[in-house]
DNA sequence: CATCATCTATAGTTTTAAACTATCATATAT
DNA sequence: ATATATGATAGTTTAAAACTATAGATGATG
């Protein structure tokens, strides 16, 4: 493209230092290159920028403008590059980062806290959808990494973060009520389980608790909020499934309900940070995950359960 | 310099097709070739801009950010190119023009008017200095042009302006003062001359004048005004010598004096337009001289002398 | 499950751009 | 007149950037 960045270096030093030789040894070129560069840039430009003269070179006003330009456009490329560097390892760029919403909001304000202590300069923007959505926004790149379940998501690389029980949460008045020691499978059989809306990691276990247990999912409400289940529960509509992270935050804090921890080695998922296998970012996905994995280690050790 | 401008074009058409084939063909250039000007930026800035995978390309947050800066970077360019666009013939750059002080304060209040009223776009700035020093600062290209008197600047090229007649000045008890009647060079003869300081014009032509008529200079007052000349003169200091401009425009109000014209060949000098003859905008020059030659021609009209 | 289409990367070659050396023309300064 | 600045020009060499052809890897398709 022209004017070319070389070319405009050397109009520049040709405007301080008012004569071709001395220009084009200050550039490391020979007095023939440069002078053909700035002649190209002229005809390029279509207008004289430059006076020669036995005095040497002066500027036309015209030329003096354009060094105005090229200067702020050279500055800018400078300013370009040292964006760059230093910051090859360190935690530094503005990250898209998704997570579902079943770990999202009980997670993330600690998180993100930290984050910001350990990595000032780290911006973050967060993105909570439904597995399914961000699955596909991490695919076509609108995302640089997500907080998910992995086997959702083949083919790309993932961490693990922390291991998540699946809870139950029934009103006071229901039969599952009478202890908080973990419930058996089969104490399950028949109940209606209340599920979110369809393409959450989370109802993909419900339904898979159901017919392990012979439970049925309910079709009375389809949501996209743990909350809302939970008040479902409460006003017994039937049994919340609710993973722990969410149990501990939330719903131990509801006089309305009771929680009890299902029992069964299945009924527990793995959340991950997952990233596509292309991506360059590997090192700055674990440094995360790590602050993630902190996190969410204090979170549940707060509770002595 | 790297990046290049065109390193930069190829990774914004990479951001905006998501694919370096599709990226090439819009640049006009085969995909290898592309392909590697991007992985020659990412070298020289020490980081990965892009991430290939089977789905194309997807830029990094660091990529994504500089291809903000490249957008504006190359938005500068554009800008640099298009105020030379169209501008080569017409009038409109800021251009640096000096001026003696016997014609500066009293041509150019009209002359700039008129030059803004045609050339809209055209912005200049006046310097006010000494012949000696015009002449100068117009050969270390710190002047495009002058107003002067072309004998005082050889090896340049000129255009001539108005002709100017000296007058004298006399205050109304003088010998002089009798009649308004050009006054002959002889009856000069033994009488005082005011005159500018060193390094002025004027100064050189009283000096002329004073030889051949068999005047003298006086030594008592060595000024860079001509008004200042004029109130010595008024106060009976000796005869102030000035040009016709000046005589027009400031001294024929003041009736402290009386003003004659020098009936003399010699006595009036020619006031030019003057400019490198390495210059390359002797066109502009030559449509702001007819400008400045249109409206010395109308003050000296107004006055039926 | 093989085939095809679609990505980007790599290798080797050709073309173009930019550099070099040597020399010229011109004007200023000594 | 001679030496020493200036930038321009000619011809050559080097380096950058383009090309073609092909490989390798993955996802979609019949």
């Amino acid at each position: 493209m022209r004017p070319t960045l070389k070319q405009m270096q050397y109009l520049i030093a040709v405007s301080e230092t008012g004569k071709f030789n001395e220009a084009a040894r200050r550039m490391n070129v020979s007095q023939p290159s440069l002078s053909t560069q700035i002649a190209d840039m002229e005809l390029e430009l279509g207008t004289t920028l430059v006076e020669r003269g036995r005095h040497g070179a002066i500027l036309t006003p015209m030329g003096e403008d354009i060094v105005r330009r090229a200067r702020l456009i050279l500055g800018a490329v400078e300013e370009l590059k040292f964006v760059t560097k230093n910051k090859s390892d360190i935690l530094t760029d503005r990250m898209r980062l998704g997570v579902i919403p079943s770990v999202g909001p009980y997670l993330l304000p600690r998180a993100t806290k930290t984050l910001h202590q350990k990595y000032p300069d780290f911006r973050m923007s967060v993105v909570e959808e439904r597995t399914l959505d961000i699955d596909r926004r991490l695919r076509d790149g609108s995302l640089d990494t997500i907080i998910s379940t992995a086997e959702d998501h083949p083919g790309s690389e993932s961490t693990p973060l922390f291991k998540e029980a699946l809870w139950i949460c029934v009103p006071p008045d229901s039969s599952l009520a009478g202890t908080h020691d973990p419930v058996k499978l089969q104490d399950l059989k028949g109940m209606p389980l209340l599920s979110l809306g369809h393409g959450h990691h989370l109802t993909l276990a419900i339904h898979d608790l159901a017919k392990q247990s012979g439970a049925y999912v309910s079709s009375e409400y389809e949501g996209t909020s743990l909350d809302a289940i939970r008040q479902m529960s409460a006003m017994g509509a039937g049994i919340a499934i609710l993973p722990s992270l969410y149990a501990f935050v939330e719903a131990s804090r509801d006089t309305d309900i009771v929680v009890r921890r299902i029992d069964h080695k299945k009924a527990e998922r793995q959340i991950s940070l997952i990233w596509r296998d292309t991506s360059p970012l590997k090192k700055s996905f674990e440094q995360i995950a790590e602050v993630l994995k902190q996190s969410a280690n204090t979170l549940i050790n707060e509770r002595d359960w």
